[in-house]
DNA sequence: CAGACATATGAGCAACTATTCAAACAAGAG
DNA sequence: CTCTTGTTTGAATAGTTGCTCATATGTCTG
């Protein structure tokens, strides 16, 4: 029998359901991504970017006058969403116009919102 | 023509597309509510617990076990899944099991994994 | 009852985050 | 070229977060 970790001298551990579960465990990395991908999602200004583009195309200052923001605390957010891949960009002349990268973004937002809606 | 919002003085606007997203706006309590579940399921440590909930129930120091923690800090944790409905709990004796609340964990955490991981 | 054990919780601290402010950069107009 | 506008970026700062440690709560055993 092997001797417990030792964080955790407990003798309550149930060895079975434990190594089963320790065989369906994520990798680090993809662990640390999908935690990175979440939060990146966990902020209202956020949300509420990445809902107004729901509806298609707005460059950074039509984002700032919608949430009632500055273009520099809307930029700041759309470079970590873009950096999580969430949204992508398209310069037309100074103006940049960004949008929803890929539907998996969708996806995450309406049953993030089925969860909220009925509890 | 109405004046821009004080914060955005910028005459780039494009009037219909933001009036357009404007209509679609989610409330602001849904907003705040989505905001707080996904920033609980952006943490690596939550997403780990998550996810060692998808083989099936287990106690707080099986979870500490798995996670190489101390019991406290996943109780902690527990705590925050628990305020978002993520994670529901059965007590059996001094043992408090946990486990997946409803499909909605499952189904987020698979979509976000389909977006790291594809790209 | 006392003692052991599983879990929960509160305070404290280091690390991180969202906004503001100032400044830079990029592109069109004159 | 200069001036203006849209956007980006870096630094500073107030607020937040995750862990540790100590302590409390609850439950079983003797």
């Amino acid at each position: 029998m092997k001797p417990n970790i030792d964080v955790c001298r407990m003798e309550c551990v149930h060895e079975q359901a434990v190594a089963q579960a320790g065989e369906q465990m994520l990798p680090d990395r993809e662990v640390s991504e999908l935690a990175a991908l979440f939060k990146v999602l966990g902020d209202p200004t956020r949300v509420r970017i990445l809902r107004a583009l729901f509806v298609g195309e707005l460059c950074v200052c039509d984002l700032a006058a919608l949430l009632g923001m500055t273009s520099s605390a809307v930029s700041h957010q759309l470079r970590l969403l873009r950096a999580a891949k969430l949204v992508r960009y398209r310069k037309e002349g100074k103006v940049v116009f960004y949008s929803l990268d890929d539907d998996h973004v969708r996806g995450l937002v309406a049953e993030g919102l089925d969860h909220v809606r009925h509890g």
